[in-house]
DNA sequence: GCCGTTTTCGGCCCGACTGTTTTCAGTCG
C-alpha cells in the first residue's frame, strides 16, 4: 500500500476509534501518524526497509508495526476488524455540523442510525430530539445541514477566498470601531486550499462589528452570533468566521487563530518549558515565583521574542521544525513576489492559449520582467493543437525576429511544454529540441499507469539532456483531480542527479510540486522555476501564488531560476 | 498510542459557543 493510502487508513482508524469511544489521546496519536505520513519527504520504503520508522517523533512501536504492515502486505487485522465494528454509513455522519463522535455514537446506538437518510427520517419523525442531549434545535440543525451537505463538504481555492477576504478585510478596517483587523487560519499561512475563513478584529465595542460581519452582502445564514465571535455560510458555501478581542489580546489571538493547530501545540510546550502557559488570550506565569513577561506585544514578532524565537512568517507554521530554526535564528531569507525577474511556461494562440506571442510579451514587460518563456504545447497534445516540428521552428523564427525587433524591453526565450510519452520518450527529436532555448516535460496523457511505471517513465525523460524542467510531476487539479500515481521522492532524486528543475506549476489549481516537499529537496539541491503556467495574458501574475507555495516549502531566491537576471538565465540555459 | 534534564507512569494546548441543561457536555477550531 503507498504512503497517502496509508496515511488515509491512519486517519479512518482514528475516527473509528473516536466512534468506540477510545481515549482521545489515542485517536490523537492516529491522526498525528496521519498528517506525519501525508507530509513525509522521505521514501516510506526506505524506512520501513531500514526498520528506522520509530526514529520519527510521533510514531512508537504500535504505529510502526502496523504503518509496515499496511506497507508491506496492503493488510492489517487491526484495522479490518475496528472496520467491520462500525457500519459505513455512521461515519458519514460526522460530517455533519454539529455532530461529534460522541452525538453519532449516541445516534447509532440508541436509534440504530447507520446512514444520512435513516437520520435524515428519524429527524423528521421528531425521534433525535427525544435523545437525552439532543433537543428540537439539534434536530432542526442536523437536518438543515444533510440538506446543504454538498455544499459544507466544499473546499475552495485560496484563489477564489482571496477577493472575498480583501473585501471584508477592507470593509472591517473602514469602521469607526475597528482598531485592527485582519486574516488568519489556513487562508493566512496560504494553504492551497481553504474551507473557512477566519477574521480577527480588535476593538472594545464588538456589537456593531459583529452586526457588519453577520449582515454583509452575499451572506446566506448566520450560523453562530456571540458576543466575541460569529459564524456565517455566504451563498458560495464558504463559511467565515469572525471574532472581536480587546487591543491588548489581539496579537496573542492573531497568532493563536492563524495556526497551524501542530504550530500551537509546539509553541504552546515551548512556553510551557520556559514556564508560561500562552493562550489566544496572552501568557501567564505558571508558577508563581515567575514574573510574567512584561514586555507589550504590539506585533507578532513581539510574541514570538518573548519566547526567544525570531519572527516565523505565517506560511512555515505548519508545525514543522520551524521553532527549531527560529530559536536558532536560522530562518532564511524567503523568496518574495518582487525577486521574480522572469516567467517561464507560457502558451500563445499558436497552441491553447488565449493571446498572440505580442500580446504575452507586451503582458510580461508590463509586469516588469526581463525575460519570458514561451511553451507551447507539443505535437502529441492534439486537443491543445500541438504545434508540429514545423510550427514549432517557425515560432522559434518568430521569437528571433521579435527579439532583434527592439520593440519590447523584455526578451523572450523560445520553448516548448514537450509531452513526455507514455513510454518516457519525449514528442520531439533531440535534434529539433536542441534548437530551442529550453524544453518543458509534461505528462498530459496515460494518466493510469502504475506508479513503478509512471516513476519510470518521468525518470527517463528528466535523463534526456535535451529536458530543462519538469512541469506539474503529479498532474493533479486541486479539488478536481487527484496526483497520478508517481514516487515523488524517486523524480527528485533523479532531477537532482541530471540536474534538472522541478517547476512549482503556479497555476492556483495547481501549484505543483507540493510545497510539503521542497524543504528538504531544495537543501539537497534541487532547482525550481516558479512558473505561471498562463494561456492568457491575465494569468502571467498567477506567478505570485507560485510565490506563496515557495514561501511554504522554505525557498529562497538562490534555489529559484526566474529570480535571476537575464544574464545569468542565459548563462545557465548555455546559450 | 507516544513520550521522557519530572524516563516505564502519568501526563498529553486551550477556550468560546451552542444547546440542553440548572452547572455542563459536546463540538469546533
Amino acid at each position: 500500500m503507498e504512503r497517502t493510502e496509508i496515511a488515509a487508513c491512519m486517519a479512518e482508524i482514528a475516527v473509528l476509534l473516536e466512534l468506540k469511544g477510545d481515549g482521545p489521546f489515542k485517536v490523537r496519536a492516529y491522526d498525528n501518524a496521519a498528517r506525519i505520513l501525508e507530509n513525509l519527504e522521505e521514501d516510506l520504503g526506505e524506512l520501513v526497509e531500514a526498520g528506522t520508522l520509530t526514529s520519527i517523533s510521533g510514531i512508537g512501536d504500535a504505529l510502526a508495526q502496523k504503518i509496515e504492515a499496511l506497507y508491506t502486505t496492503g493488510e492489517l487485522d487491526f484495522y479490518n476488524k475496528l472496520k467491520a465494528s462500525i457500519p459505513a454509513g455512521v461515519i458519514e455522519l460526522l460530517d455533519i455540523q454539529g455532530l461529534g463522535a460522541k452525538k453519532v455514537k449516541a445516534l447509532y446506538h440508541k436509534l440504530g442510525i447507520e446512514s444520512l437518510d435513516a437520520l435524515r427520517r428519524a429527524c423528521e419523525e421528531g425521534k433525535v430530539a427525544e435523545l437525552s442531549g439532543f433537543g428540537k434545535k439539534t434536530q432542526d440543525n442536523i437536518l438543515s445541514s444533510i440538506n446543504h451537505l454538498e455544499v459544507y463538504r466544499q473546499r475552495h481555492l485560496w484563489s477564489k477566498a482571496e477577493p472575498i477576504v480583501n473585501r471584508v478585510l477592507e470593509g472591517l478596517r473602514g469602521l469607526p470601531e475597528v482598531e485592527r483587523a485582519d486574516c488568519a487560519g489556513s487562508f493566512r499561512r496560504n494553504a492551497e486550499t481553504v474551507g473557512d475563513v477566519d477574521f480577527l478584529v480588535a476593538a472594545e465595542d464588538p456589537a456593531p462589528v459583529m452586526e457588519w460581519f453577520t449582515t454583509l452582502e452575499g451572506v446566506e445564514s448566520v450560523t453562530a452570533k456571540g458576543d466575541t465571535k460569529s459564524s456565517v455560510r455566504m451563498a458560495s458555501g464558504l463559511q467565515m468566521d469572525l471574532r472581536v478581542v480587546p487591543l491588548a489580546q489581539f496579537f496573542f489571538a492573531l497568532h493563536h487563530f492563524t495556526g497551524s493547530k501542530d504550530h500551537n501545540i509546539k509553541m504552546r510546550q515551548r512556553a510551557l518549558s520556559q514556564g508560561f502557559s500562552l493562550s489566544e488570550w496572552g501568557v501567564t506565569a505558571v508558577h508563581e515565583q515567575h514574573e510574567g513577561p512584561v514586555d507589550s506585544v504590539d506585533s507578532e514578532a513581539d510574541l514570538f521574542r518573548l519566547f526567544g524565537l525570531e519572527y516565523i512568517p505565517p506560511s512555515v507554521r505548519e508545525g514543522g521544525n520551524e521553532i527549531e530554526y527560529a530559536a536558532e535564528r536560522a530562518l532564511p531569507e524567503f523568496v518574495k513576489a518582487a525577486d521574480i525577474r522572469g516567467l517561464f511556461h507560457c502558451h500563445t494562440q499558436a497552441s491553447d492559449g488565449k493571446d498572440s506571442l505580442e500580446d504575452m510579451v507586451r503582458g510580461a514587460e508590463a509586469l516588469g520582467m526581463e525575460y519570458l518563456g514561451i511553451t507551447d504545447h507539443s505535437k502529441s497534445s492534439v486537443v491543445a493543437n500541438g504545434l508540429s516540428v514545423e510550427r514549432l521552428l517557425e515560432q522559434g523564427e518568430q521569437i528571433r525576429a521579435l527579439n532583434a525587433s527592439g520593440d519590447f524591453k523584455t526578451h523572450v526565450f523560445a520553448g516548448v511544454e514537450c509531452d513526455i510519452l507514455k513510454d518516457g520518450t519525449l514528442d520531439y527529436e533531440s535534434e529539433v529540441l536542441d534548437q530551442l532555448d529550453f524544453v518543458i516535460a509534461a505528462v498530459h496523457s496515460s494518466f493510469g499507469l502504475s506508479e513503478k511505471e509512471m516513476t519510470a517513465r518521468v525518470v527517463r525523460a528528466l535523463e534526456q539532456p535535451s529536458v530543462t524542467m519538469l512541469a506539474h510531476p503529479t498532474g493533479r487539479l486541486l479539488l478536481e483531480r487527484e496526483p497520478y500515481a508517481i514516487n515523488m521522492p524517486k523524480v527528485i532524486d533523479a532531477a537532482i542527479a541530471n540536474g534538472k528543475i522541478i517547476e512549482i506549476n503556479a497555476s492556483p489549481r495547481r501549484l505543483d510540486m507540493d510545497w510539503r516537499l521542497w524543504h528538504k529537496a531544495a537543501e539537497r539541491g534541487l532547482m525550481t522555476s516558479i512558473n505561471p503556467d498562463a494561456h492568457a495574458v491575465e494569468h502571467l501574475p498567477f506567478f505570485y501564488y507560485g510565490v506563496n507555495v515557495a514561501r511554504k516549502g522554505w525557498l529562497e531566491p538562490k534555489h529559484i531560476l526566474n529570480t535571476r537576471s537575464l544574464a545569468e538565465v542565459t548563462e545557465f540555459l548555455k546559450l
